[in-house]
DNA sequence: TTTGCATATTATGTTATACAAACTATACAG
DNA sequence: CTGTATAGTTTGTATAACATAATATGCAAA
């Protein structure tokens, strides 16, 4: 059997399609909401991000539309689309599957606390 | 804060120590060790899990040795070494961490059963 | 008021993962 | 002697994640 797509070729996607789930957000926001949902664990640099999102959003997996409120930058918020939810769903079930994968391997020494 | 090499390049190599870690193996042997352990979940083609033999190899952190038993085929048996060890342990943290880090995230959902 | 900092996005170039696929070879079963 | 499972090597490809630099704006402090 074959762990479908890569073995673990990013998981930053999931991550962002997550975070995006829960409402609309720019990246720079993006980007510090990811830091501080994960507890600082995780990071992605700009220069993974913001491909990142052309990259779904090419995907129509996300949705762009740029704003400038009077008294601050433009900013591009990010919204999910019905099939970036959908692919939310699938992507997490593999996630689950892989992290499965791991605690079997590892003994269950991967486990939350 | 910054998650330690790349957001998820890889568990491929900690993976493999982790097993190599339990006794020496060889490719053929190690590639379906993966499947197994994993409950079929894991998997490495040979043109990932080969490559990915030498440059561990290379680091040192295992070591593999030509054996030819009269009734079978050659085969590279490799070990893990005390570096490789050393490595495994610090990977391995890495990891529970970055399970962590996706229970957060994801909100425990993430949680071996 | 101009200097500098935090915000916000874009773009470029590099490294290395993971993959598929083709190739070589050998042991053994039918 | 033919096919299949085993065993390993090599090549070429896509792309993920990264660092870094360039661009630009709003705001606070000196």
């Amino acid at each position: 059997m074959k762990f479908e797509s890569q073995l673990l070729k990013g998981i930053a996607p999931v991550v962002v399609l997550e975070i995006l789930s829960r409402g609309p957000m720019y990246g720079y926001e993006l980007s510090q909401a990811i830091e501080q949902r994960s507890g600082d664990i995780l990071t992605l640099g700009k220069g993974t991000l913001y491909p990142l999102l052309y990259n779904l959003e090419a995907k129509k997996l996300i949705k762009g539309k740029w704003e400038s409120n009077k008294s601050s930058r433009k900013r591009r918020y990010y919204s999910i689309t019905s099939k970036g939810k959908g692919q939310l769903v699938k992507q997490k079930a593999q996630l689950e599957k892989l992290t499965a994968g791991l605690n079997l391997v590892f003994g269950g020494a991967l486990a939350p606390a």
